[in-house]
DNA sequence: AAGGGTGCTATCTTTTTTGAAAGTATCTAT
DNA sequence: ATAGATACTTTCAAAAAAGATAGCACCCTT
């Protein structure tokens, strides 16, 4: 179903309509820093499947928030790098983060990346 | 499943895990200026059936984001209200509604209700 | 020519989430 | 006595999300 066809009862609903995937926020968290290969994502995020892999990138490359760019070397890499809109949503990852890190801070629970990348 | 038994490769996982819920965001959002009866949140909220209302009231009692008080008057009435720790998470439903809000603008879509509820 | 790396897709199954509908218990107003 | 309000729970069904497994097409190295 297509976002414009979605009724929100609040803005927040939209966001998360956009992010809430499973591995979206950590495929833009990753992506924050620099553009990275499929493969190298797929290292990063080992838990998802290929096909969730690649199914969040098509999500987040249909709704313009990442880039997804062929390179045509002697094995054909792609790149997937965040667009100026995927950009404009760092703001909300880093306050989830934040709230997430102080959180998890309280239960004595590491997460097993992401070392408080929030500062800049 | 607990979340202490769960394990996140990130923060904003964590985050999600919490209010990640279809209507958690919203019940937060709601209780945000004033606690509500049942009843309130249920005509605030009417897509959720009254399955889903309380099954996400149960989840946020749960993780201790917000209380539930039983008034006993003539039909007794129960109270739901942020506690400290679903206070904590305002300023990240804040950054989501701030993006949402620019969001669906520039899609000349206008959430049904809070409006701009953002501002302090 | 056989195996490995890249970047996926296709099927099928299982799990999780959500929804629809009705029921329950108590009290009050008509 | 009947109907309505409050605050849910229960049961069954449907839909959505996620996982497992396998396969494919291409190129390169050995």
């Amino acid at each position: 179903m297509k976002i414009e066809q979605k009724q929100f009862n609040c803005p927040v609903e939209a966001t998360l309509s956009l992010i809430g995937g499973k591995y979206k926020p950590l495929v833009l968290w990753h992506l924050k820093s620099q553009p990275l290969h499929y493969m190298e994502l797929q290292r990063l995020i080992p838990k998802a499947t290929p096909k969730m892999l690649s199914g969040q990138l098509h999500d987040l490359e249909d709704c313009g928030m990442i880039n997804r760019e062929v390179i045509p070397e002697k094995p054909p890499k792609t790149i997937y790098s965040l667009t100026a809109f995927g950009k404009s949503i760092i703001p909300v990852l880093n306050a989830m983060c934040d709230w997430g890190t102080s959180y998890l801070d309280g239960l004595d629970i590491q997460p097993v990346c992401c070392p408080s990348q929030s500062k800049k």
